[in-house]
RNA sequence: GCCGCUGUGGUGUAGCCUGGCUAGCAUAGGGGCCUGUGGAGCCCUCAGCGUGGGUUCAAAUCCCACCGGCGGCCCCA
């Protein structure tokens, strides 16, 4: 164990670089289909610039120090506060901006299961527009992301830090600024924790009887028209949002919506419609989670911006594909170049450059080993055919492909190769739109 | 940052309580049996006690510290 990576790192092994690669697709897919460039923010920022979102409490949470010239400097905790930066200080975009990005994030966490220190995440953001069909969109995005990876069972629970902060002012009579921040803190464990639990672990900072009004009004989650209909005795101003927004998500075609007055997120920023995507295994915490948050233009100097957005986590949706029974991808079908012999060594070596430059994956042996080792290599490296050539089929311009699940061997001339190759590879690519 | 559990080849484990021969087994990797046809079998081989101290004639085993992993708390921007 000499050479140890630190505490909290991993490296991503070819079977989660598959899968992440997956989601890279899926996400970059969706991003056209919605309109979003594409883009990566600078993964080091200057301290001040991640401050601003957080104060200067972040310094211990995030990857943080002096560079050579004894800049104070971190790494990016997120990609919203990059993206936000940048559209910022952009006075030439037009609005609507909506831009997206997948990159890697470094948080000094207590690493545990499915939590690192260096971890991917996916990022949809939309700025400008102040208005629900912004949110509509973002949250339609992450519906269709989802929907696109086959994790068809997600579902969305969207909740509005506007309506809950009127219900505590207004109906709790609640004002003080900490205050209504502790009680949002508190119904945010209503998900992982029993109300009992929550009243004791808070009754030295609120008053459990108010506390607990809150939390059965937090408690209303479900159906969306059911839940706006029992609403309406409340008879709060700021319902007229989620009314809108689940109207327009009606429109568009999402579905699996839930509304969920406890979903309260982060406190630094959000300021209006908040929401998490959940598997049908509510353990494995959010897949997602986004919202408004039009503070965060203003502190950079753009009052005048509205922002809305959402990320989701990479590792997680990897342990939610890996659980998911669906079929997996199938392979393109690959190719092993066997040969016979060190005669037909070179030879071997031009007909797998062949079938590349063809666009077909092939293999070919390095080590010059037996036919045998050959064979042996291709079946547990999954290739699906075996090309074999010797000193006959060298001769006579022809080679065998073996098919090697079921053993069948054919002669064939490398032009009708290469076509059997390319059908099988169509088929493969068919499959995979269909789904 | 705090609390609890845990650490033996790449992976999974036996041995630890009760210190004592060359640290055993399985699997994965490399090679051979097998010089133009793979997945089996047999044989060989590579490879390990997380790190550093202490106790002892003797430490994988007992003690301490650190490091890593897992679970929880805080936080989740």
């Amino acid at each position: 164990m000499k050479f140890s990576l630190p505490r909290g790192l991993r490296d991503i092994e070819p079977e989660d670089f598959e899968l992440m690669e997956q989601v890279r697709e899926a996400f970059n897919q969706t991003c056209r289909l919605f309109g979003f460039d594409l883009m990566e923010p600078s993964p080091l920022e200057l301290l001040e610039t991640l401050e601003a979102k957080s104060g200067a409490s972040i310094r211990d949470e995030i990857y943080a120090f002096k560079d050579k010239s004894g800049r104070e400097v971190g790494l990016r905790f997120d990609l919203t506060v990059g993206l936000t930066r940048w559209v910022v200080s952009n006075r030439s975009l037009q609005y609507p901006v909506k831009i997206g990005s997948f990159a890697g994030l470094w948080r000094y966490d207590e690493p545990q299961y499915g939590r690192y220190r260096w971890f991917y995440q996916w990022d949809a953001e939309a700025f400008g527009p102040r208005n629900v069909d912004a949110d509509a969109e973002v949250v339609d995005f992450t519906y269709s992301l989802f929907r696109r990876l086959g994790l068809d069972e997600v579902s969305i629970h969207i909740g509005d830090r506007k309506l809950l902060e009127e219900y505590i002012e207004r109906q709790l009579g609640v004002k003080d600024e900490l205050l209504v921040a502790e009680m949002m803190r508190a119904l945010d464990k209503v998900r992982k924790k029993s109300l009992q639990e929550i009243l004791e672990e808070y009754s030295s900072k609120v008053e459990p009887s108010t506390l607990s009004q809150l939390l059965d009004f937090g408690r209303l989650s479900g159906e969306a028209e059911e839940v706006l209909s029992r609403l309406e005795e409340y008879r709060l101003a700021s319902t007229t949002t989620l009314i809108n927004l689940i109207d327009l998500l009606k429109h568009r075609g999402v579905k699996n919506v839930v509304l969920d007055l406890s979903i309260v997120r982060g406190l630094d920023y959000y300021t209006g419609i908040v929401f998490e995507a959940f598997t049908a295994d509510q353990a494995l915490g959010a897949l997602a989670g986004g919202g408004r948050y039009d503070i965060l233009p203003a502190v950079f100097g753009r009052p005048d911006l509205g922002a809305t957005g959402v990320a989701g986590g990479v590792d997680r949706t990897i342990i939610a594909l890996k659980r998911r029974a669906a079929p997996t991808k199938p392979k393109e079908p690959t190719v092993y170049v066997a040969y016979v012999n060190k005669e037909v060594h070179a030879y071997a070596q031009h007909i797998a450059s062949t079938l590349r430059r063809e666009g077909l994956p092939a293999e070919v042996d390095l080590a010059e080993r037996t036919l045998r080792k050959q064979l042996e290599a291709a079946s547990k490296r999954n290739s699906e055919y075996v090309i074999i050539i010797g000193p006959k089929e060298l001769s006579s311009n022809k080679v065998i492909i073996k098919n090697i699940k079921n053993g069948k061997e054919d002669v064939k001339s490398i032009t009708e190769t290469i076509n059997l190759l390319k059908q099988v590879k169509k088929k493969v690519e068919v499959w995979c739109n269909h789904t």
